[in-house]
RNA sequence: GGAGAGCUAGUCUAAUUGGUAAGGCACCGGACUUGAAAUCCGGCGGGGGUUCGCGCCCCUUGGGGGUUCGAGUCCCCCGCUCUCCGCCA
């Protein structure tokens, strides 16, 4: 959410970052109801003041024995009055918040301009892109190695969930701890969130009310299926204040994750590329305004580092205007080199969102000396596994298509050294 | 799932059985002091409107609705915490 004083001193950043994000809101018939809203919002305010004012001198009579039917009168009259005019105000207001909830964050000054993936900025390749290894692509392996069972996870559920089955599940849980314990050096704090959220925290890290309808819904509890570990993680301080000196706050946390992927069905949704549940490692950081663009960085190194310990080549994009999401100001890319499907694949995203969720979740920091200000929020997927577990099942493939098992990922492997397959 | 108790600003704690949220502690500033403690004076939740500014005003007693001229207080729905009972991996 944006400081509404922003908003109203600023219109023409406002509306060229909801032009440059594809943002569909009527800018222009907020900053109307907004003057309405508050035309109204001072009339009501004025009528209060009257009301509070005879209404007191109604109590001192009354306790001094005198005669209230005059002014009775008067403050029911004026109580009707205002009940009308908070009726005129409530409409008005309604509709002003609704479009004030789609309003985006403003994307930073030295972001790519661009409306899809085909703008964003590569900034950094690391490893070598290798373009001749031949070999079973990623869903052709799981088929042969019998790694994940659609089939069987369609009986149990519905198409688009994975079921993984026997060195598919271990490689999976491998993938996990791995990363933990290596943000675990890094002094992060790990956080086991649970996997339903309230309305509340899917608005305030922004999912809702855009997202809406790409969550799974309880709709008897009206809580949502955690689409991203974002959302419980930066919630966790919700209206709070949190001194100066407990900053920055560092969290790391797995949780499966769902999504509705309204809209993407097709070719992409094959396999482990796009499914409705998957499992993810996420870091959040809180820090103070000034710490924001080196957390940024130090946020990145540690996703990008989950890669290099896993000997995959990747590259690091800068996200365009277009592309980015609702609340972020600057978003990185990591993607992935399948070098058998000879594909970049986005294993991470590392996002920076000023104080636009700070805001709308009523997080902010006591400074030491000075008044309280929101903090700023960030967050990096460290890393969704499928993707990874894509290039992993490629890039260490033998010639049998049996697959290396990557060193780091060997202490969780109790001595195995190949993924073979799950059927004996 | 059932029954009961509770929720007042960082914290503790009041508010005539309906009259417009009083205090304590903590914290911040000042005075006194060589310095500190103690003492005294002042400030001290959040959101919003208006103003060049000082300020003035409105809203806010877990959330929402109702009754009423007026609700912390009465009624209804929901959430959360605690206690007990039942069921359960």
């Amino acid at each position: 959410m944006l400081d509404l004083k922003f908003i109203r001193e600023n219109p023409h950043i406002v509306a060229q970052a909801i032009k440059d994000k594809q943002e569909k809101v009527d800018f222009s018939q907020f900053l109307d109801l907004d003057e309405q809203r508050r035309n109204f919002l001072q009339e009501l305010e004025f009528k209060r003041r009257q009301l509070n004012q005879l209404s007191s001198s109604m109590a001192k009579f009354k306790k001094q024995g005198e005669p209230t039917d005059q002014i009775h009168h008067q403050l029911k009259d004026l109580s009707q009055e205002i009940k009308q005019i908070e009726l005129n105000y409530k409409k008005v207001y309604d509709q002003w918040e609704k479009l004030y909830h789609f309003i985006p964050n403003i994307p930073e000054q030295d972001t790519p301009l661009g409306s899809s993936e085909q703008d964003n900025k590569t900034i950094k390749i690391w490893g070598e892109v290798e373009k001749s290894k031949e070999g079973l692509d990623y869903h052709q392996v799981c088929e042969k190695l019998h790694l994940v069972n659609w089939q069987s996870a369609s009986i149990i559920s519905q198409s688009s969930f994975p079921l993984y089955l026997g060195d598919g599940a271990r490689l999976e849980m491998a993938l996990i701890m791995f990363m933990l314990d290596l943000h675990q050096k890094h002094q992060y704090t790990q956080v086991f969130p649970p996997f339903l959220i309230n309305r509340d925290s899917m608005f305030g890290t922004g999912q809702l009310p855009k997202m809406e309808e790409d969550s799974y819904v309880i709709e008897k509890d009206d809580l949502f299926l955690n689409p991203t570990a974002e959302v419980p993680v930066t919630n966790l301080f919700k209206g709070q204040i949190i001194p100066e000196q407990k900053l920055p706050v560092k969290l790391s946390a797995f949780t499966t994750c769902f999504r509705r992927e309204a809209g993407s069905y097709g070719k992409e949704t094959k396999g482990l590329l796009r499914m409705h549940q998957f499992n993810k490692v996420e870091l959040v950081h809180l820090v103070k305004p000034e710490d924001g663009f080196n957390s940024l960085e130090q946020l990145l190194s540690q996703a990008e580092l989950v890669l290099q310990q896993l000997k995959l080549p990747y590259r690091v994009r800068m996200l365009c205007r277009g592309d980015m999401t609702f609340a972020s100001a600057l978003t990185y890319d990591l993607e992935v080199w399948a070098p058998i499907s000879k594909k970049f694949l986005e294993v991470s995203s590392v996002s920076y969102f000023k104080d636009f969720q700070a805001r709308r979740i009523g997080l902010k920091y006591q400074p030491e000396n000075g008044a309280k200000q929101f903090i700023h929020t960030l967050n990096g997927s460290a890393l969704a596994t499928p993707r990874t577990m894509i290039a992993i099942l490629e890039h260490y493939q033998q010639e049998d298509n049996t697959v290396m098992i990557p060193e780091v990922l060997l202490p969780y492997f109790s001595g195995q050294k190949v993924i073979n397959s799950s059927e004996q």
